[in-house]
DNA sequence: GCCGTCACG
DNA sequence: ACGTACGTGACGGCA
């Protein structure tokens, strides 16, 4: 039977029918008289990736009780390529909105086909993103259930024993495909009225639905890796833990799992008989800090945890890069989850490429291979001191804002503060205490976590911060306000407005309690930062695309951005770059921005 | 599927 | 008496 496209119901209310029968099939877009007005669209494709995955079909709605699903690449499907224009030329036109859950997947895979969406988007799990950032998930079937109270059925029940969504009969496909596209449809009236209502329309709009293009672009075009050179680290690393091993049976006297803690336990604390520092949940802790101080008493401690390192970037990421290097490209291509972290951030996986190793020979070693691709160089750019000086503007605090306003190196003018004394007089030892204690400030300080932190007394640690607090009411006068305002609103907001609900404030458990006012206080300082970044990535975007330019923005990492650049235009895209980012908001603190360049990520660093 | 651990900002 | 620094993702072990 020809099929074409077919007509289907409203959520499985209505029977379908193909719209091969005569007279000649109406087409889901050409068969009405009207403009359309906006669409919502939902592709099935395999595989979860959309660098690697393929199309197999359309499905398009226009109004609720209508939906249409188009075959592309289906088992089943008769191909018509008619179908295939007319859906591109709709896609492709800037006048028309689009709707859909996780646009930018369906984005990246109709690029794939030639297909280049434009135009408004209405994400619908953008939205529910932006409405709750604490909900951990916001996949179509929550969503739907959260709002509509509306049962979706499982995309694994379709599937059933198949393998691929393309070996799915049209019909049940049709059903499948058709009820997401017009629940995606229904969603956004109840999400973006919501969005409207909460003050978060100019944040959506101005902000993530942007990104969303600009997101598309970074993964589309990936990272260049050197595979080589990975499968060499892979056995000189091979050959170290080898080493390392046989020492530490040695030592143990016997050989066992390193990789287990429960073994190791019994190594440390029964039978060499070492003391526990430290509980989890399940036994004593064999964390990084409980071994660095036992490594005081015995050998063992300090193997295990250089074992563990090497051990961790070998199967982390020497091993694990490799295989996701995609076949068609010969680049990496990370996913940017937009709708991850309740503080605004952006995260990264499969692979997580903002967790790349830098400290220390190995980190250097890692990074060197990623590589720019010929003729071209990466620029590394990144925010000196973002959250600090976004703590300065927030709060105001006077000692901060002069701080910043004269470029002072702000951890040696913080230890000067804590010790009274002179900036000249400041010592290494000194600044790291002040540096620990500036981290700790936008963490949401406590004694005890500042006395983790430094390994001194929590009594100490109180008396640096009360030392602080006397030069820094601004910074007070912020955090008990930021608690204030969280305890009477139910959530605390970013600079550009974005809203974390924090429930736990009016907790009548202190623990529970507190670590909401340490989120009351940190996450307008970390939202505002990925605020700002993403302004500033949205900006960077469209002059490169504004002026021709060849350069492309690869990779963010919280306060840095990566960009492949064609040496021609290091120059242009540096200025270009650096302006964008520092001047992405206008604070009462200037922002400013370290650059570097070279043909790997270590020397662009 | 959870836990502990550890890589990053 | 207890347990705390903020935000992530990936790995191996283990039930």
């Amino acid at each position: 039977m020809e099929q074409f496209s077919l007509f289907k119901s409203s959520k499985g209310t209505e029977t379908e029918q193909t719209v091969s029968e005569t007279p000649p099939a109406p087409s889901p877009i050409t068969h009405h008289s009207s403009p359309i007005t906006e669409l919502s669209f939902d592709i099935e494709a395999t595989g979860r990736n959309p660098i690697s995955g393929s199309i197999v079909g359309i499905a398009l709605c226009r109004e609720k009780g209508r939906a249409y699903y188009v075959p592309i690449r289906h088992k089943h499907d008769t191909n018509i390529p008619e179908a295939f224009d007319i859906l591109k030329g709709v896609l492709e036109d800037e006048s028309i909105p689009k709707i859909g859950h996780n646009l930018k997947y369906d984005i990246l895979i109709l690029r794939q086909e030639g297909i280049h969406v434009k135009g408004r988007l209405y994400d619908t799990m953008l939205a529910s993103y932006l409405l709750n950032p604490n909900k951990p998930d916001h996949s179509l079937e929550d969503v739907g259930l959260e709002y509509l109270f509306y049962k979706k059925r499982p995309f694994t029940e379709v599937l059933g024993k198949r393998h691929s969504f393309s070996e799915v009969s049209i019909d049940e496909a049709t059903q499948y495909a058709a009820e997401d596209a017009e629940l995606a449809m229904e969603l956004k009236e109840i999400l973006f009225e919501r969005l409207k209502t909460e003050g978060l329309e100019d944040l959506y709009f101005n902000m993530e639905m942007p990104l969303i293009y600009v997101l598309t672009d970074m993964e589309e075009i990936g990272v260049r890796i050197n595979k080589g050179r990975l499968e060499e680290l892979s056995k000189e690393l091979d050959r170290d833990l080898g080493i390392i091993e046989s020492k530490i049976y040695n030592i143990a006297g016997e050989s066992f799992n390193i990789n287990s803690p429960q073994q190791l336990q019994k190594i440390l604390f029964e039978k060499i008989g070492l003391k526990p520092l430290k509980k989890t949940k399940t036994g004593y802790s064999t964390g990084m800090d409980v071994l660095e101080e036992l490594s005081k008493t015995h050998e063992l401690p300090m193997e295990i945890l250089n074992y563990r390192t090497l051990y961790k970037l070998k199967t982390t990421y020497v091993d694990a890069l490799p295989k996701l290097i995609d076949k068609k490209t010969g680049r990496t291509h990370t996913s940017f989850n937009q709708t991850v972290t309740a503080t605004g951030r952006l995260s990264s996986s499969e692979p997580n490429l903002q967790n790349i190793p830098i400290r220390g020979e190995w980190g250097t070693k890692i990074r060197e291979v990623f590589i720019a691709d010929e003729g071209c160089v990466l620029i590394s750019a990144d925010y000196s001191q973002v959250e600090l000086r976004i703590l300065a503007h927030i709060s105001g605090d006077e000692g901060l804002i002069d701080a910043f306003s004269k470029d002072i190196d702000i951890h040696t003018r913080t230890a000067a503060e804590l010790f009274n004394i002179p900036k000249e007089s400041v010592t290494e030892e000194m600044r790291r205490i002040a540096k620990t204690v500036n981290f700790g400030v936008v963490y949401g300080i406590s004694p005890f976590g500042l006395s983790e932190a430094l390994n001194i007394a929590p009594k100490e640690a109180a008396a640096y911060i009360e030392q602080y607090f006397k030069k820094h009411e601004g910074v007070k006068n912020y955090m008990d306000d930021a608690i204030k305002v969280a305890r009477e609103n139910g959530y605390v907001k970013t600079l550009m407005g974005r809203k974390r609900p924090i429930p736990e404030i009016n907790s009548h458990n202190t623990n529970i309690r507190q670590q909401a006012e340490r989120l009351a206080i940190n996450t307008p300082i970390q939202g505002t930062a990925a605020d700002l970044i993403k302004i500033a990535m949205i900006n960077i975007w469209k002059r490169l695309k504004e002026r021709n330019l060849e350069t492309r923005m690869i990779l963010q990492i919280h306060d840095e951005l990566l960009f492949e650049v064609p040496e021609p235009e290091i120059e242009i895209a540096k200025n270009l770059i650096k302006y964008e980012m520092e001047n992405a908001l206008s604070l009462s603190v200037p922002l400013k921005v370290d650059m570097g360049w070279g043909k790997n990520w270590a020397e662009a660093h």
